[in-house]
DNA sequence: GGGTGTCGGTTCGAATTTGAACAACTCCCC
DNA sequence: GGGGAGTTGTTCAAATTCGAACCGACACCC
């Protein structure tokens, strides 16, 4: 096949610092919540997404395709967060084999106290320390790179 | 306390660019290498590391320290390599509580087939889709993200 | 020398994650 | 109606992860 094309000093530098940052603030999130909310980031996640949700219920899957997890993983959250009234499931009427997922009050309750210090946490380790042009970097560069994985990926 | 400072549109799409690119990306490679060349992402990164130090051998927390997992977990791993031959474990003669991992042949001709295939994917995912700008923002923005975590966690 | 504290790695158990196999169901086209 | 074919969510075993406890050395200080 063809040569490989090496990465050269600045693509190193970037995918480097990617990988790196990657790794680091994902293991500081979760124990920043953990610490402080006994929640973990999976779970905070789909806390996030139930409460953003009309009616605040979703899909199994379409909770699973948000991200994250396989299926059995989300189905092992769930069923956590279930245990711990976080979470209820609600058969769907018009097929049977479908499951919404629906926050509950206490769900709900848990999010609120948990999001300030998230957000601090966010703003600390990640939004704080970037300039405006990088964040918009981020923002338009990564969301591509997102977008394309996750077609690509169906 | 101070009022929360929630993030702005701007702050929002590059945090979610993020997290979301971060386990997008580390669930595709962790696949392309694991179905290419049967390896695990981080046993990747652990013979890329090794192949770079001085006599293909580091100390077992020098390893760990470089990121991704836990003491135990890097242990773990070593073991699991050990078996398949593809690093091997040496005392350090100064220190009898030290442990050298060191790269044995198998394990460098294991990287050496699989790089091709891991770069390829590394463009292909990331490093292609981004403008040289939006690289060079990536590198200084997220390097230093990941310094600060770096010095703030010791 | 005899504490006392810290370090380097491993071991342990518990929690989580994954992919593959499965069962039940819907869809679609004949 | 009657098959496939594709979906949906769960279950299962296996692999991986983490943190806490642990053990054997080092280091230092008196």
């Amino acid at each position: 096949m063809a040569e490989t094309r090496w990465l050269d000093d600045r693509e190193m530098r970037a995918w480097n610092g990617f990988l790196a940052a990657s790794a680091l603030v994902n293991r500081r999130l979760d124990q920043q919540l953990k610490d402080d909310s006994g929640l973990s980031h999976p779970q905070y996640e789909i806390l996030v997404r139930l409460a953003a949700a009309p009616d605040h219920e979703l899909r199994m899957t379409e909770l699973a395709n948000g991200l994250i997890n396989s299926k059995s993983g989300l189905t092992y959250q769930v069923t956590q967060m279930e245990k711990a009234g976080l979470v209820r499931r609600r058969s769907c009427p018009s097929d049977v084999r479908g499951v919404f997922a629906v926050l509950t009050e206490a769900g709900l309750a848990r999010l609120e106290a948990a999001a300030p210090g998230h957000v601090t946490t966010v703003r600390e380790i990640l939004v704080d320390v970037l300039t405006p042009e990088q964040l918009d970097a981020l923002a338009a560069g990564l969301g591509e790179v997102s977008r394309r994985l996750r077609e690509q990926g169906a």
